[in-house]
RNA sequence: GGGCGCUUAGCUCAGUUGGUUAGAGCAUCUGCCUUACAAGCAGAGGGUCUGGGGUUCGAGUCCCUAAGCGCCCACCA
């Protein structure tokens, strides 16, 4: 017999062991049609955060439903090598113990990184465990795997034989902390405290000087040109004439270009092509000299003079210096401006002159447009909104930076030799080639997870079988990085969108609606939660407690009311197995049903309805709540208490069965642990674990008005209403005014008897809702009509005003639906009806 | 500058294609140890749905508009 508290920890216990080596959660049983998500692979720098847990909670949901309903789901498990991010940990590791990563041969390096690879990963395997992810690991891949490895290589090959690779020298985002390029996701724009630095570039050969405003003085070693708008009536006069750069004492031209804008600042603008993007664009446009004047870590480079082995911040403060001793710093003005910050180690990036590999974005873009207008071919974005998110990237997109000057990640196919270009599978024949030193972009393997997993390009059955993918989730603040990536891939190479669904979910933010960080310290270990409450706990509350796309402000509060919600559960399964202890399984039946029963039946075949309907659709949180109300208000509130008065009756019994073992396989996918304990319990069942049996459906044999059934619990309530607020304790009498069923009634209310006056009262009051009415005689020491009944009174007054005014109107009359008029008039009708019966 | 989202009970959130008197959990108040559960039960109170305008017989829901909060994208010499 179950304990009188649920235990999470007890239940929790060995459960996925046993699901595991039963193999519950390999698919694989190709008669069934299949059904395929492909998890979002955790990096593998560290421990899953709060984030993790609820999309692996929703997918589990989605997955473990979607098993239940008869389909040969794959949930593909794996893990992402995370280049920037593992390799960061790795250096900083490495540090710590006193060894320079950079000095070590690249070999040693990745020893150590696969070795934190593999203990982090057994992190990750625990965490999945504990939140009981029905994970297929059979079929778990990691992106540096040697298939996946080739499929990028193959992508890699094939774009670039096509034009859509190409190596070029471009600026690109440099972080000079991790000494890699960026792309533009990865760079992140925050407000930073700086100056416009006002500085006089003397025209050549004259007094005059024009006034450049610069919010990066130290880059004028860089400076090839100064540019004013050709239409600047100020300036125009001067394009074609030199100044002098400060310092450097060098000539450069001035020169007309629409990049100068008339109305900003003072018109006029430095040019240093190989530290800005627009002043590069600026560059190709007028034929300038690209001077790069920094080293890779961001400190000048020996262009700059006396000012060379200086970090940029230190030079600016000494080149403004210079200026203001040489009388040629005019105004320094105070600006707060956005300045690109790494993602991944938060310095200042550094906009760079390099070469480096880039994706032609344009062409792969636009087929992912076009998909998009067909509705059968498209990716649906669930909730649909997301999708302009999407298309809105597709649109202004440009091309993408891939090569990462890193150890940790695919090594670019391309070998060099002089100025021979060798791109590949394998290295080429011949002496003397070299392979590219960088890696690509983490999200280069990535794009290509929801088929380089399933065994792409080897035509494999699991790829014909499991692809596309069913359904991805993913968290919004991913779409650029990821879903639109995965997308272009997916069509560019396999002809087919990646996944039919991708339902987006939001952020995890504190009580106060900030964002969980690190740097906060406001972060939440899912484990310390499921330590506190259990994983089955954590997941209802994830998962339902928000509408699809919406943030989720964390709340302790709610997880205890979780936990609450699972202990009734947990009770009432303990009253119904009690109940049902001696039920025999050839004595099972559904015959003979009683009011009571049909109405449960009904109101459980309801919510199947909804609660695939609901699911089908991806809207957990009303699959939540259409169960939620149904297990405590309906079935334990309700037909449990109903139930103590026949609980020798075999139907009752046999209902009870039903209604319970029903409730734990719809919420098994939510909860997979204490559906499983209790499911274990049950005297008799169709399958050795809930896991594995089937999603009820409902039937239409148990149809049956609850109307009459409804209307009972409503005079109930009505009646407890009165005692209460009349302060009626337990000597009353009754006498009902009114033939019918009293039968329900009674026993909730304990009002045994047909008839009960013990004695005399000094006072009574009818209490009626609908068809049932029962005289209570109590004793009163005031007079007058009960508060109960006034204020019932004066509900059907307003009520029955308001229908007639209704329907007095000829404008809803005649426009509104017929059947709605119609119930209308009904309601109308029954209310009058029950007025009249008050009042006698 | 462009776009998106949010604003509903004290708090956290639901609210299907417009259709009874807007719901839930938590919190509050009242009464209960009623043998599944006091982490519970039975009740109650609490909302001019951010403001303004419009469409409609009818608006939390659709349109316009204003405000506050949050996010994304772009620009910022």
């Amino acid at each position: 017999m179950l304990e009188t508290k649920y235990d999470h920890k007890k239940v929790e216990e060995n459960k996925y062991k046993t699901w595991k080596e039963k193999g519950y959660f390999n698919a694989g049983d190709m008669s069934k049609k299949p059904f395929t998500i492909v998890i979002p692979p955790p990096n593998v720098t560290g421990k899953l955060h709060l984030g993790h847990a609820w999309d692996t909670s929703i997918q589990d949901v989605i997955i473990r439903y979607k098993r239940m309903c008869g389909y040969d789901a794959l949930w593909l498990p794996g893990m992402d090598h995370a280049g920037i991010a593992t390799q960061a940990k790795v250096d900083r590791k490495l540090k710590d113990e006193g060894i320079n990563p950079r000095e070590m041969d690249r070999d040693e390096w990745l020893k150590r990184a696969w070795a934190w690879k593999d203990e982090y990963a057994e992190n990750i395997h625990d965490q999945w465990a504990k939140l009981g992810l029905s994970l297929d690991y059979t079929k778990e891949r990691f992106t540096l795997d040697d298939g996946l490895s080739r499929a990028v290589r193959e992508v890699f090959v094939k774009l670039y034989n096509e034009g859509l690779i190409y190596r070029g020298e471009r600026i690109i985002n440099w972080d000079p902390e991790a000494k890699t390029a960026l792309s533009n996701e990865e760079v992140i724009y925050k407000d930073v405290k700086g100056a416009f630095y006002h500085i006089k570039y003397f025209i050549e050969g004259t007094d005059e000087f024009l006034e450049v405003a610069t919010t990066r003085p130290e880059t004028l070693f860089g400076d090839t040109a100064v540019a004013v708008n050709p239409e600047d009536e100020r300036y125009k006069h001067l394009i074609g004439k030199n100044v002098i750069l400060p310092i450097v004492e060098k000539k450069i031209p001035i020169i007309g270009d629409e990049h100068a804008d008339m109305e900003f600042g003072t018109g006029i603008v430095k040019i240093t092509p190989a530290h800005d993007p627009n002043d590069f664009e600026v560059g190709v446009r007028h034929n300038l000299e690209r001077v790069v004047i920094m080293n890779p870590d961001a400190t000048m480079n020996e262009l700059c003079k006396e000012y060379a082995g200086m970090d940029r911040f230190t030079c600016r403060e000494k080149v403004v210096e210079r200026l203001e001793k040489d009388g040629l710093l005019i105004e320094i003005e105070e600006i707060t401006h956005n300045v690109g910050h790494s993602e991944r180690t938060d310095v200042m990036v550094e906009p760079y002159l390099s070469k480096q590999w880039f994706v032609k974005m344009r062409p792969l873009a636009d087929a992912v447009l076009e998909n998009q207008k067909n509705k059968d071919t498209k990716v649906n974005f669930v909730p649909e909104r997301f999708e302009k998110i999407m298309n809105h990237w597709m649109e202004i997109t440009y091309d993408w930076c891939i090569s990462r000057q890193l150890w940790w990640g695919h090594r670019i196919p391309a070998w060099y030799k002089g100025d021979e270009v060798y791109v590949g599978m394998e290295a080429p024949d011949g002496e003397g080639w070299i392979q590219d030193a960088d890696v690509l972009d983490t999200w280069f393997s990535s794009a290509l997870w929801p088929f380089s997993t399933l065994d792409w390009p080897i035509k494999s059955e699991l790829l014909d079988r499991y692809y596309p993918n069913d359904c991805l989730v993913t968290g919004y603040d991913i779409i650029p990085f990821w879903v639109n990536r995965m997308t272009f891939q997916g069509l560019h190479f396999t002809g087919k969108r990646p996944f039919k669904d991708c339902v987006i979910h939001g952020l995890i933010r504190d009580k106060q609606g900030r964002k969980m960080s690190k740097s906060l310290g406001n972060g939440v270990d899912p484990m310390d939660v499921i330590e506190k409450y259990g994983a089955d706990a954590l997941r209802y509350y994830l998962v339902t407690e928000v509408s699809g796309g919406m943030d989720l402000k964390y709340d302790e509060e709610k997880l205890a009311s979780t936990w609450n919600f699972i202990n009734k559960l947990w009770n009432a399964s303990r009253f119904v197995l009690m109940n049902i202890e001696d039920l025999k399984e050839e004595e099972y039946t559904l015959e003979n049903l009683k009011i009571e029963d049909k109405w449960i039946l009904s109101k459980l075949d309801h919510t199947i309805k909804d609660v695939r309907r609901y699911l089908d659709k991806y809207e957990f949180n009303n699959a939540g709540a259409s169960l939620y109300g149904f297990i405590w208000e309906c079935f334990c509130d309700n037909y449990i208490e109903m139930s103590k008065f026949s609980s020798d009756d075999v139907t009752t019994k046999s209902v009870l069965y039903h209604v319970l073992s029903s409730i734990l396989k719809l919420i098994s996918p939510f909860m997979p642990y204490v559906s499983e304990e209790i499911y274990s319990m049950l005297p008799f069942k169709d399958e050795e674990s809930v896991t594995i049996s089937k999603y009820p459906e409902t039937d239409s044999k148990n149809e049956y008005s609850t109307n009459t059934v409804d209307d009972m619990i409503e005079f109930i309530k009505t009646f407890r209403t009165f005692k209460l607020e009349n302060k009626i304790g337990k000597d009353f009498g009754v006498k009902y005014n009114v033939d019918g069923d009293y039968r329900l009634i009674q026993n909730m209310l304990r009002i045994g008897g047909n008839e009960i006056i013990n004695r005399e009262y000094n006072s009574s009051h009818d209490v009626i809702y609908k068809d049932y009415s029962i005289k209570v005689l109590y004793d009163k020491d005031d007079e007058g009509d009960s508060e109960t009944l006034k204020k019932r009174i004066a509900e059907l007054k307003s009520s029955i005003t308001r229908r007639q005014n209704l329907l007095a109107n000829e404008g809803y009359t005649s426009k509104a639906p017929k059947n709605i008029v119609d119930a209308e008039r009904e309601k109308l009708k029954e209310e009058e009806e029950e007025l009249k019966r008050i009042k006698g």
